[in-house]
Parts: structure tokens; sequence; C-alpha cells
DNA sequence: ACGGGGAATTGATTTCGATCAATGCTTGGA
DNA sequence: TCCAAGCATTGATCGAAATCAATTCCCCGT
């Protein structure tokens, strides 16, 4: 961790077209990516845990960080799985001023990192920011919500399957009904809520529905079925 | 529904001191005032459902409103309850501008609802309403984000026993260590993702770990104890 | 290409809470 | 104050997923 990089013009363009600064203009942009610095991580690296004081949020540029908390006998709970292009450890910025959860690299990773008093200063004179920032929460508040949804509502081979579905329609596929799962199988059974051994039991089950997989590569031969399920 | 009040003295008093209005300059606050009306609703209303257009965000004034997601096969999963002063509604209008779940009175309510064309262009002016809409955001964000730990986490007893827990400290009741719940029991159980029957149980294994209850009425003998579930 | 480590799968058992059903209690209105 | 409707509690049963354990598979580095 804390391996700092120099900003190359492919992390600039990766932030450039997140949800977060897709819509600025050019000025406001290059004042935001100022105050950015980035720099890579290794798997299990932890970024921040919580109750810490937020004096950064983050948008990853490669790999994939999870946000975890931590009881107190031990056991994790995932909150939320951030890949390319998305941001987190946003949410402190307007609430305590400390971390409320654990942020984990779940596989070596590049992120930008934010300082949230140069941010809070950009906010103060250009409210366009905080309409992107507006939107990035009311995005992951939506995400949150469907979650709660889904663990109250949906057996474990309906949220796979719903998981599934999701991503063939977002992963511009196109007409190919191939995609390869974006991380590794335990980490979806976090992001799901279930245990690996319940994901697993729910792509077997899930065969029979019209889903074909080997490793992280899934083929889904019959979508309607896997909406019945 | 729909019956439309004038809006007193009260109502504004309420409104002026919510998270959303609080902190704004007082011409700013007459100007968002200005676009908010007053109505009440019966127990069971519906205020909006999953996939309506967001024309409106709300404010409770008095009364309960739980918001919630319908399954195919007809369950129900609540997301939230919202009570005087919060805001509910308003995420709609960062993202696709419609409802992502329903709004249902659980008891009588009254509400004042903002017109979010009027509050979009106030937004556009005043930076400082939007700084109040990502605190409201925020907050909103990490209650999903608790409600998902704690469903993942923690077992029914648990999960009443750290509400009990935030009612003591939260309700303003000093050193005294009873208090009412707010709203029914079997909303307290939807809120908590549980079965009623499950609440029920919980309360009663809680007894052994310093918990009284009579009808609506806590009291908290051992905190310590209800600490340790 | 091969091998090893870690991830994934499969089997068995347990746990927790949902569901269903019956009974008791509380609250609000007359 | 009384009564009825609706909410809450209690008992019984079942189902889904967690947990534990053993085995197999996959992926990455050499």
């Amino acid at each position: 961790m804390n391996k700092m990089l120099k900003m190359n013009h492919r992390d600039r363009e990766i932030l450039l077209s997140t949800p977060l600064m897709s819509g600025l203009n050019p000025t406001l942009a290059r004042r935001v990516l100022e105050s950015a610095a980035v720099f890579s991580g290794e798997a299990k690296d932890v970024l921040f845990r919580e109750g810490a004081e937020a004096e950064n949020f983050y948008v990853v540029l490669s790999g994939y960080i999870r946000l975890f908390r931590l009881s107190r006998d031990g056991k994790e709970a995932d909150i939320g799985v951030y890949g390319p292009g998305e941001t987190f450890g946003e949410c402190a910025m307007f609430l305590g001023c400390k971390y409320a959860f654990n942020a984990q690299a779940a596989e070596p990773v590049t992120l930008a990192r934010f300082d949230v008093a140069k941010i809070r200063q950009i906010m103060a004179e250009e409210p366009e920011f905080s309409m992107a920032l507006l939107r990035v929460l009311a995005h992951h508040l939506q995400d949150a919500r469907e979650n709660v949804a889904n663990d109250r509502l949906h057996t474990a081979p309906q949220r796979v399957a719903n998981y599934l579905l999701d991503m063939l329609q977002h992963s511009g596929a196109g007409n190919s009904n191939s995609f390869r799962l974006p991380f590794q199988k335990s980490l979806l059974a976090g992001k799901l809520g279930l245990a690996p051994e319940a994901l697993s039991r729910a792509f077997s089950m899930l065969k029979t529905s019209g889903v074909s997989i080997r490793g992280r590569m899934v083929q889904i031969t019959d979508a309607e079925a896997l909406r019945r399920i």
C-alpha cells in the first residue's frame, strides 16, 4: 500500500469517464484531477478501517475493493464491491467524518485518492461538482437498498440469477450470451450476502435453468428460464 | 390521501428544524418552504409506487411512512421507516426519475410534499441546498448500509437489542431508562427485517437480559447485559 | 507444460428464522 | 366503561442457508 504512482494518461482518461467526473466542464475537471493522487496496493491491503478519520475518498482505476463490516466475533459482512470507475469512501465526508466500514483490496488495485479538504473547497465554489457527488451518493444508496431488498426477499439461487441477468445486460456482451465474472466467486458470494458454499450450490442448481459455468466463464443459454427462478 | 392542508405555524417550525432545512439561511429556507405543500393521509394510504414518475419528495410532519419492495410473489420487504422530520423519496431525483420502492403510510400521517422541478431550480441557484441534500442522502445511505450489515451479521435478538440501545441513546430520555416504541411492533419487525413472531420471541428472550416490555413501553434495567447479546 | 497453493465444490449436520395456526392482549371508539 | 378488531404472543413445523469437513479444480508462476 502507498506505492505512489504518477498519474498517467490512461489514469486520467479513466477518471474523466467515471460517473463522478464525466459531466464536469474541463476547467473543473482539471481542478478536481489536481486534488487526486494515484497509488497502487496489493490484494488484502486495508485502505481504511471503521472509525478512522475520513481524510480521503477514492476512485478505483483497476482491481476491486470490498467495503465490509467486522463484527465483534470476527465475522465479516460485505457492504459493497467497487471496481474500475467507481467511487468509495465519500459518504463519511457528509457524516461524522469517520469511515463507517472497512475497505480492503480484494486483488491488486490502482486507486485515485482524493483529498477531502480540497474537495470541500471545490464544492464550495463549484455547485456542479456537488451535483456529481449527489448522483454518486444516490447511486450508492440505490445499491444498498437493493441489497436489503434482495437479502430479505430472495433465495440464494434467485440472487445469483438476478446478478447473472444484470451482468448479461450490462456486460457490453451485445448479443453474445457469455461473459466472464469480473472477480473471484468468493467475492461474489460476499457481495450477495452468501457463504461461498451457498454460491456454489446456487450455480449448481442454476445449471438446470440455462446457466453453464466453468471457472469464471458464464454462458447463459436460456435467459427466460433464468428470469423465472 | 390528498387532503390538502394549509401549512400552519407548527408545520413550518417542524420543517425548519429538519435536517434538510435546519442549516439554511432564512431567505433560502423561505424559498424552499414555498415549494412545499402540506397534506394528510390515512393509515395504509399509498404515497407512490415503484416505477412511478418521481415528481415529488416528502418530509414527514407527523406519523410514519414505510418504504418497501414488493416481490413477484407478493411478499413485502421494508427498506426504511420514516418519521417526523425525515425526508423520503428524494433519491429518485438523482437517478432515473422513477421511484424504486413503494411508500405507504403506516399510520395516519401529515406530510410536506416538495415539487422536484422547483427544487431543481433552487439547487441550480443555491449550492447550500445541494449540500443539505447531500447530507440527507449520506444519512440514508448509512442507514441502508447498517441494515445490510445487521441483516448479515446479527441474529434477531441482537438486532432488537441494538435497536433498543439506539433508542435509549437517542430518545432524549436522559437518565431515565424507559421509553415508548414510536410505532407498532409489526412495523418495527419489518424495519429490522424480521417476521412479527421473531420480534416477539426476541423480546421474550431479552427479558433475561435487562429488558422489560409491556405494550409499547420499554424499560431497560441492564444496558450492559443488553450490549453483550 | 507442470505443479502447487488457494479457491471452489460437494457432503453432512446444525442453526435460525419463516410460516402456519391458535390464543391472548391492547387500544380505540362508542 | 365495555367490547371488538386488530395486533401481539406462543407453539409447532419446515426450509434455507450457515457451518464444518473433505475432496477436487483452477489459475498463476516458473
